[in-house]
DNA sequence: GCCAACGTTGGC
DNA sequence: GCCAACGTTGGC
């Protein structure tokens, strides 16, 4: 079973600093229309889970800050909101097809740029590294954890 | 804006 | 169940 996470935000979407200044640093986490990142969410997070937070499709991709999973999954409210994005006419409140999970700010770290993260040896097995990685959730090993840890602190 | 990679859809 | 077409992701 995994314990740390990786996942993908679009910082104009929502960003470190719309986390820091949510309530309580917790927003939920919505949007997510993937089966595999759902299953993540859905059979493997448990409150206490570590998260890097990464901006993905910016200026500069990398990890963001540390965060934490709270609570257990919910039905996503997005898929029954016409007027969303993630709106999924397939989806009904019966029978809920997508998750979200919340998701609380340890702390806002320095950006560790992808850049940085592809040079660094340790970190190459990371699967948000590997070619053609489109998954927005991704498992992160121990070892991994520890590594970006050491390179943030850096 | 480009485009490689990958997931989803839908006809058969 | 196959698979071609299409849509999306996301770094560059």
């Amino acid at each position: 079973m995994s314990t740390h996470w990786l996942m993908k935000s679009e910082p104009d979407e929502v960003s470190i600093d719309d986390l820091a200044r949510a309530p309580g640093q917790t927003l939920p986490w919505t949007g997510v229309r993937n089966y595999q990142a759902r299953n993540f969410m859905r059979d493997a997070m448990r409150p206490g889970d570590g998260v890097l937070f990464y901006h993905s499709s910016c200026a500069e991709p990398g990890v963001a800050g540390l965060a934490e999973i709270c609570g257990v999954p919910q039905p996503d409210t997005t898929q029954f909101d016409p007027a969303s994005p993630y709106f999924d006419a397939k989806s009904s409140p019966s029978l809920p097809r997508w998750l979200q999970i919340d998701v609380r700010l340890c702390r806002k770290t320095r950006l560790l740029p992808l850049r940085e993260m592809r040079a660094a040896p340790q970190l190459a097995t990371m699967q948000v590294l590997q070619r053609g990685n489109r998954l927005s959730i991704t498992p992160v090993t121990p070892a991994e954890w520890r590594a970006v840890l050491a390179l943030l602190d850096a």
